[in-house]
DNA sequence: CATATCGTTGAGCCTAGCTCAACGATCGCT
DNA sequence: AGCGATCGTTGAGCTAGGCTCAACGATATG
C-alpha cells in the first residue's frame, strides 16, 4: 500500500518519453485506461500533479519532470541490478569468488584476476589457508578454489589448471652449516632435519612435500611441523632447520639471513595447481583457468612460465 | 509480471536481517505464509534458491548473500528518492529554484543560495533577464522569481524581500566632458542623454529607471535604449552617452574607460528586490527571503547591508 | 518419545489489476 | 460555426493475484 509500485514508476518514465497515454499503454503492454489509472494513482499518493494533460496534449508539471529526473536513474539502477543478477543465476554464476593460496599469490595470477573481474564481472577475494590443509577449506565449501601444490588424489576434487612446475630449492640460516655451500646434493637431505607442514593434508601430499627418503632410500628427518610460509622461514633464520621451497616462492623471500641453494642431482619439480570441487561447475572457475593458461603463454602449461629475473637472489 | 516486484525484494530484505519468516511477516505486516509466497515467487523469478531454510534455521544462500548485497542499496536508493520526492510534494516545494537577475549577482545573495540548497535541499538555476523587462519571465512562470529593481505595482506580483537600497550614480566615458569631474548636480541630468531600458517593463518602473525631469522640473532626455548592463557601459564607454547606476554595481565595473560619478542634492536611492508571482506561495521563496534576511545581517533592512571598500574605485 | 516451534502447502476469500465501452474535451477542417 | 477525429478519463465488470487460515511435516528440546 504505501511502498514503491514500479508499475506505476514505469508508466510514469515511459510516458515522460512519449507524452501521449495511447503510445505509453502499447509499449507497457496493456490498455489505454490501465496507463490514466496508474498515473493517477501515482500522483494521489505523491501528492501532487505529475502530468498536465488534455485531451490533445500531454506535457509534464514543473514538478513531475523534476520527479523524473530524480526516479528514473534510482530506477533503472535497481532495475539493472535485478537483471544483472538474474543474468547471473541464470548462468549459475557468482559475484564473488572465493580462493585460498598457500604463500603468496604470484604476479600473473593476480592479472588474471584483473581479467576476470574486466570481463565477467567476477569480484575475487583471497584468503591465506594452512600450509598443511590444502583442500579441507575447499572440500567443506569455505573457498571456491585453492592455489596450492599437487598432487590432489580425491574423487571430490578436480584440477582446473596446473602451474608450470618449479624446481625446488632448499632454504638454509645464515648459520646453517650448508649457508656458505653454493648448492646441495640431494642425497645430503638425510642428514638434516627439514621443516614438515602440518595439518589434515591425506598423507601422499603430505609425502610430496616432504619425501620421506633420499632417491637412493636413505630416509629424511621432519621431526618440526609449521603451519605457514612465514613461520617455517623464521624456525630456518633462527636455528638449524632446513625446509624445501619452490623457486618463485625463494624469489619472494626478502630476508638476508635465508639463503635457498639449488638441490642437485633431484628431478621432483614442485607444482601448483587451481584446485575446486568437482562438483562445482560454475563458469567461473572455468574462466579463471582459461585466463591464467593466457596469462601463462598458450594454453599449454610449460616451465616457462615464471621467467626467473636473471642474477636474483635465489641461489645466494 | 517480468518486472520487479519491490514487495519481494522487501521481504528478501527484511529477512535477510530477521533470518526467521514469522518475525519478518509481522514486521512487514502480514501472515508468515505470505513471506514464504513471497520469497519462493522471487526465487523462481530469479531463477535461484536464495535462502536455505529448514524448519529450525534460515540462511541465505551464497548467492542470496551476494543479491542482498547488491539490491539493497539500490532498492533503498529508490525508495528514499520517492519518499523524499513525496515529502517535497506535500510540503509544495520543488527541488530546483528558478531566479532572474539584471546585472550581477552579490556574494550576499549566493552564500544565500548557498545556505538554501544546504538547509532545503533547493537549488537554484540562474539566468539574466533583459534590462528593460524584469516582470515577464516571472508573470508568464519561466522564472519562479526575479531579483530586480523596485517598486512593482501589480497584484499578481509580490515582493519576497527587500534588499538596502542603494546610492545612484552616475556612469560616463572618459572622454565625456564631466569625466575629470569629481560629482555632478543634480540638475545638470537635463544637460545630457540618458540611456534608458527597453523592454515590457511598466511606465512607472521605467520612470523610476530614468527619472523623466530632474527634481526642478527640467526634462531628462534618454534618447537611446539599452538591453543589458554590459550594452549601456559599451556605449558609454564609447561615446558620450551616461547611463544611471547604482552603488554596488559600479563597484564592479571592472572596466577603465568607464567613471561613476555621485550625484549630489538627489535622494532617490534604487532599491533591488525578490519579486514573484503572489499565487506562488511555496516554501522555498519565504526560505529564501528569510536566509537573506539573516545574510543581510538581521531581518530589518537597512542601508549598511552592502559596506563597500573604503577608497573603492566608485568615485574616480 | 512427547512437545513446541517453524516453514510450507492448498483452499478459499477478496482486493486490485486490467479491459471494454461510453463519455467529454480539444483541435483541425470545411 | 459545425462536424468529425483524436485522445484521455470514467465506471462497470471480469479475472488473476494478494492474502489469510488451517492443516501438515520437519526439526530441535526436554
Amino acid at each position: 500500500m504505501n511502498q514503491v509500485h514500479v508499475q506505476q514508476i514505469e508508466c510514469l518514465l515511459v510516458l515522460s518519453e512519449e507524452l501521449h497515454f495511447g503510445r505509453t499503454a502499447a509499449r507497457l503492454g496493456y490498455s489505454p485506461s490501465r496507463a490514466s489509472q496508474l498515473l493517477s494513482a501515482l500522483e494521489r499518493r505523491v501528492g501532487v500533479r505529475l502530468v498536465e494533460r488534455t485531451s490533445r496534449r500531454v506535457s509534464l508539471t514543473r514538478f513531475g519532470a523534476q520527479f523524473v529526473e530524480e526516479v528514473r536513474p534510482a530506477y533503472e539502477n535497481l532495475s539493472t541490478t535485478f537483471l544483472r543478477a538474474r543474468d547471473r543465476a541464470m548462468r549459475g554464476a557468482l559475484r564473488e569468488l572465493r580462493l585460498g593460496f598457500h604463500g603468496s599469490v604470484y604476479e600473473q595470477v593476480t592479472e588474471a584476476f584483473r581479467l576476470l573481474r574486466a570481463e565477467h564481472e567476477v569480484t575475487v577475494t583471497l584468503s591465506e589457508i594452512p600450509l598443511g590443509s590444502p583442500f579441507s577449506a575447499v572440500l567443506e565449501g569455505r573457498l571456491d578454489a585453492a592455489l596450492v601444490e599437487l598432487p590432489v588424489h580425491d574423487p571430490a576434487l578436480t584440477v582446473g589448471f596446473r602451474f608450470p612446475p618449479q624446481e625446488q630449492l632448499l632454504a638454509v640460516g645464515t648459520a646453517h652449516p650448508l649457508a656458505s655451500r653454493e648448492g646441495v646434493r640431494v642425497e645430503e637431505l638425510a642428514e638434516f632435519d627439514l621443516l614438515r607442514p602440518v595439518g589434515d593434508a591425506p598423507d601422499y601430499w603430505m609425502a610430496a612435500r616432504v619425501p620421506p627418503t633420499t632417491p637412493s632410500g636413505r630416509p629424511i628427518r621432519s621431526g618440526t611441523g609449521i603451519n605457514t610460509v612465514q613461520e617455517g622461514l623464521a624456525l630456518v633464520a633462527a636455528g638449524t632447520h632446513a625446509m624445501l621451497v619452490c623457486r618463485p616462492m625463494a624469489q619472494s623471500i626478502s630476508r638476508t639471513d635465508v639463503r635457498c641453494l639449488p638441490i642437485s642431482e633431484w628431478e621432483e619439480p614442485s607444482q601448483l595447481g587451481l584446485v575446486r570441487r568437482t562438483a562445482d561447475t560454475g563458469p567461473q572457475l572455468t574462466a579463471l583457468a582459461g585466463l591464467l593458461a593466457e596469462v601463462y603463454g598458450g594454453d599449454s602449461p610449460c616451465y616457462a612460465g615464471l621467467s626467473p629475473a636473471p642474477g636474483s637472489r635465489d641461489i645466494a
